[in-house]
Formats: structure tokens, C-alpha cells, sequence
DNA sequence: TAGATTGTTAATCGATTAACAATC
DNA sequence: TAGATTGTTAATCGATTAACAATC
């Protein structure tokens, strides 16, 4: 199979969690336009990035819900179970810590770590909070794969060096400032300013 | 002056935010390649989009952190104050009231609502915090831009349903599920699963 | 002057859209 | 059969990168 482009992979992604939706509400059938009215993508898009995959569809049909979230799910998330460790347990990180949807997703937070005193050695939703100090030891054991910052900007660069130091390769980034890491460590930043600016503007001019 | 595409614009206000912290730390100068080496970006990439401004560089020396700050603010930023309404003052509502940064970038949280009792009539960092069946009223009131669905998937719809009916126009939905609105109302979503699955399968295959 | 850095034009790349054939 | 919908190939569009001239 020919390699996916990055953003049909982002796409999919998508695609499926809106087919696992329907599957909820016994929607067997979907067409692309539908997929399209959904998601607010256009329904060529929408063909174009499914028949990537060995094709599923029906003329005068459409896709039936349950296969097609099977064969896109096959392809991208068959054998995958993504480990996430989290730094800064305020109020973005519990948000994320009680983030629905992980578990089918094949997500899963391993970790916390604070500064704290009050919030080390308790339980968020079952996942255990612990000091920074710790984290080489206990992300190297719990196999870590994605480190999320969700930390006050003060301390961003430190969480990202503890990160570094554990061996995370793949760092998300919430705090408004970058974050200094070798070049094989990879970064995504989410700024809630610039996301809601950027919104803002693209319209705008 | 000319069109800026879509990209260029959300990465000139990552560029602003940067040379803000930079003006902190009363570092005067900046090259392109410094700020490639902050950015992640690629120097060329930066030239190429502050080039879309009246040119404020000298060859061999760089940017002036000030006065480039200036030129891309004027562009963006000037005259622009934003109006966000918030709905949902759970983790990720408190998350985004206490986000720093918002002031400076001329950004204004002027409302937030939810449905539980004791959070309604209270103010919090400052913002007041409104029973949602109120939202039209206030909102036309405080003249907001940008809602923001901070809400329990649940509840996803029925805040976008207010935010129509309070006439806004853009919308930036955190619930991972998609709301339906008019076509005219523009919907950014941000969901955090889509965002942790999609960093981890990019680089994967 | 030499060298570093900006800024611009051209080439490439990737992603989206359009057109249309295939098919149920 | 007619019509709706999928799937594919070609055309377009937009964004990034490469090459290089300009300049301090």
C-alpha cells in the first residue's frame, strides 16, 4: 500500500471516531456526502482519502458503518496502544486526564507527574500522580511514548528536559512558549491564543 | 498589500509570541536562523513570510526584535480586540480562563456559562459566569466573536445551538464529536485524542 | 573586501478539486 | 434502464523549498 500523506492521516482519523458515532446510533449506511455534512469536509475529499485503503464503498450504496471503521481502523490503529505521560496536574491536565475516548482509541495515560506534595502519591482517574524527580525512571519502565507539557510556562523548558532525559521522542506542548529539545524529539505546540487568534484573522482578511 | 495565505498567518502570530518572550529577555537582534532554531521552522520560511511586510531586516545583522514585533502586530493585530464567550467552566473552561498571554494579544474573555448552580453568578479570574438559557441576552450584549464549547460531549450540541442563536459566528469546539451548525458558522475542532493518535501514526508509518 | 544574512524569483512538492468512468 | 454514488485520473491550486541576487 502507498504511503499516506500526513494530513489524510489527521483526516482519518477523524473518520473514525465520527463512524464510531454512528455505529452508536445504528446508523449502518453512510454515504460520503453525508461523511461530508458530518465532518465539514467536501464528499470528494472524503473518497479520495478512503480509497487509500482497499476500497470498501458501494455505488448508489455507500459504506456500511461498521466496515469501513474496521478497515480505516486496521490500517492505522491494528497493534497500536499509545502511551501517554502527563507533567502538571491543574486544570488542563486533569481536563485531559479525564478526557473520554482513550480506551477505544488505544490510548493510554500511563502517568502523571506534579510538583506538588498535595497532589503526589494520589489517584486522578486511576492514573497515579508522582513527583517530577521520578519521572526517568518510571516513564523508561512504564514505556512512555508521548509526553504532554500542561504545565504553568515558569516550568515548560523543565518538564520538557525531564522528558528528554526519560527518552520521549514525541512531546505536546500546551504551554504558550517553546520548549528547547534535540532535533530527533519531536514537537507539536498547541497554543489556545494562537488558535483562537488564528481563527480570528483567516476570516478577517 | 497582498494576500496572506492561511499558514503564513497563524505562523506570523507564533512569530509575535516569540518575539515578545524574546523583547523579555532584551535580546535586540534576532536572524532568521535563530528564530528558525526557537520555531522548529526553516529560515527560509521565515524570511519568506515576513517578506509579505514592509521588509524590516539588514543583511548581516538580522531583525530588530522590537520592530519586527511591531510590523507583524500592525498587520494582524491592530484595531482587533476579541471577544471570546465561554461554555463550560469544568477543568478545561478553568484551563482556559487562567491561559496567560491573552491580554497583550488583544484577546478578551467576556462571558462564560454553564449549567451547574453553584458555578452561575460567580466570577471567575475575573470573568462572571452565566446560566446558559441567558446566553442570547448577554452575548448580543458584550458584542462576542468567538464561542468556545468546553461542555461534556452530552452537551456539545446544545451550546452550539446557543451560539447560533446568540449570532456568532465562529466557533471552537474542544467536545470530541461534531456539532452541527449553519454553513455560514465556521467551527474549528480541537480534540485531544485526534491530536495525541495523529502525532504518534505521522511519524510512524 | 569577504562573508553573513536578507529578500525575491523560480522550481518543486504536496494537497485539493474537477472531471469522468465504473457500477450497483 | 436511469440515477445515484463510488473510485480514479488529470488539472489546479497553494505552500514550501531551492537558488541566487542584493546589501550591509
Amino acid at each position: 500500500m502507498k504511503k499516506i500523506p500526513r494530513k489524510t492521516i489527521t483526516r482519518v482519523l477523524l473518520y473514525i471516531r465520527t463512524l464510531e458515532t454512528l455505529a452508536k446510533e445504528k446508523r449502518f449506511l453512510v454515504s460520503s456526502k453525508q461523511l461530508a455534512e458530518i465532518t465539514g469536509l467536501s464528499d470528494v475529499q472524503i473518497r479520495k482519502d478512503i480509497s487509500n485503503f482497499k476500497s470498501v464503498g458501494k455505488p448508489r450504496i455507500g459504506y456500511r458503518t461498521a466496515e469501513l471503521k474496521k478497515t480505516l481502523q486496521n490500517y492505522l490503529l491494528q497493534d497500536i496502544t499509545v502511551r501517554l505521560v502527563l507533567f502538571g496536574v491543574g486544570n488542563l491536565g486533569s481536563a485531559i486526564l479525564q478526557y473520554p475516548g482513550f480506551h477505544q482509541n488505544k490510548i493510554k495515560l500511563v502517568a502523571a507527574f506534579d510538583v506538588s506534595r498535595e497532589k503526589t502519591g494520589k489517584r486522578i482517574c486511576g492514573v497515579k500522580v508522582y513527583p517530577v524527580d521520578r519521572a526517568p525512571e518510571i516513564i523508561k519502565r512504564l514505556h512512555g511514548d508521548i509526553g504532554i507539557i500542561a504545565v504553568p510556562k515558569e516550568r515548560a523548558q523543565e518538564a520538557a528536559d525531564y522528558m528528554v532525559l526519560s527518552g520521549l521522542q514525541k512531546i505536546v506542548n500546551f504551554a504558550p512558549c517553546p520548549v528547547s529539545v534535540p532535533v530527533k524529539v519531536q514537537v507539536k505546540n498547541i497554543d489556545f491564543t494562537i488558535e483562537f487568534l488564528s481563527l480570528f484573522c483567516n476570516t478577517q482578511k
